[in-house]
DNA sequence: AAAACGGGGAC
DNA sequence: GTCCCAGTTTT
């Protein structure tokens, strides 16, 4: 039970941090689903998110019951969509395999669909008391600052491992995983951190140079890509074609206003539908994701052609229920552009 | 080992 | 504008 450990974790229980997902008594469902959600997302979005979903799916029976589309509406806008699919999956397989009940060993929680080693760990610390390696990116930082580690932090860094094995022991590992994330997020925050207020800095031997810590690897330069999107509505204006994405690929299974293929040189003309007369809106879309910027030209049309061979699940979706279908991102901005011309 | 996979919030 | 985020899965 280090000194450093033992002064964190009383720092943390003055602080009695309550979270919409920490519950005196932890339900499995609910840290699971945190932690899902929280997985590349601030905190602060997921306070925004969180209960909304929880109210939609308020147990892993309802989540495992409802459709994919219907998980994939209520994900809309948290992005990596991925993790929906997964947790409606996962959420399936507990219900089915487990009789709804969370297995409660990391092995175990390993193997479900969208938990991996962190999630995994982290799930067994928080909802049942366990302790494993549930190393994340606030791990990394505050043990990269603490033992001023001048370079790159990965999960396997022996003296990472050490370090966080050595701080745990003698402590519950929930209060203590809680602790440092809570830590991480509050005071040692990836930027401006709060030095001057850590209850720990005596002991952190990069207090100094904190900002510059942990070392971050370059980032690669992203791909420019063009493509079109159709917007298509019907003779009275009243409904919009829309479609569903493949299961594969990006914004995958999610709603979407159809775009044409996404290539790095834009295409002369529209291609879909060619007996639609494609009309030029002169509304663009600049849309920026993790690994490629998407520049989308917006066409528009109209025909009362019905489209059913068009794609899977296409069809006219009335204009006034697009802000509750659960579009991506990139979708509402072209929405947004049709609207705002009027 | 590297790339794919989103988007919002803070500065 | 930039940067970051309670990562996982696929290639």
């Amino acid at each position: 039970m280090s000194v450093f450990s033992t002064k964190l974790l009383k720092w943390h229980h003055v602080q009695n941090r309550l979270l919409p997902w920490r519950e005196a008594t932890p339900d499995p469902y609910k840290v699971w689903l945190a932690e899902i959600m929280l997985q590349q997302t601030t905190f602060a979005t997921v306070t925004n998110r969180f209960k909304a979903f929880l109210e939609w799916f308020p147990d892993v029976e309802s989540l495992a019951s409802a459709s994919q589309a219907e998980v994939l509406q209520h994900w809309a806008g948290l992005g990596y969509y991925a993790r929906a699919r997964n947790l409606h999956r996962c959420a399936q397989i507990i219900v089915c395999k487990y009789h709804g009940i969370f297995p409660n060993d990391i092995p175990a929680l390993r193997t479900l669909p969208g938990i991996g080693d962190y999630t995994a760990a982290a799930i067994a610390a928080i909802a049942f008391d366990q302790s494993g390696y549930a190393i994340d990116s606030n791990i990394k930082r505050i043990f990269a600052r603490f033992t001023r580690y001048e370079k790159p932090v990965t999960e396997r860094t022996p003296e990472l491992l050490d370090f966080f094995d050595h701080s745990q022991r003698g402590h519950s590992p929930r209060h203590h995983l809680e602790a440092w994330l809570d830590f991480g997020e509050t005071l040692c925050r990836a930027r401006n951190p709060d030095c001057p207020n850590c209850p720990v800095r005596e002991h952190c031997l990069g207090h100094d140079i904190a900002e510059t810590l942990p070392i971050k690897t370059a980032k690669k330069p992203r791909r420019q890509l063009h493509a079109y999107g159709y917007w298509l509505t019907n003779a009275d204006g009243m409904c919009v074609w829309l479609r569903r994405r493949p299961q594969k690929g990006l914004l995958a299974g999610m709603l979407e206003i159809p775009t044409s293929d996404w290539q790095e040189k834009p295409a002369q003309h529209p291609h879909l539908l060619p007996a639609v007369a494609w009309r030029k809106t002169g509304q663009t879309i600049q849309h920026r994701f993790t690994h490629l910027d998407l520049n989308v030209d917006i066409v528009s049309g109209t025909t009362e052609q019905c489209l059913d061979s068009f794609g899977l699940e296409s069809g006219w979706y009335p204009v006034a229920d697009i802000p509750r279908l659960g579009l991506a991102s990139l979708m509402k901005k072209i929405v947004g552009a049709m609207y705002s011309k009027g």
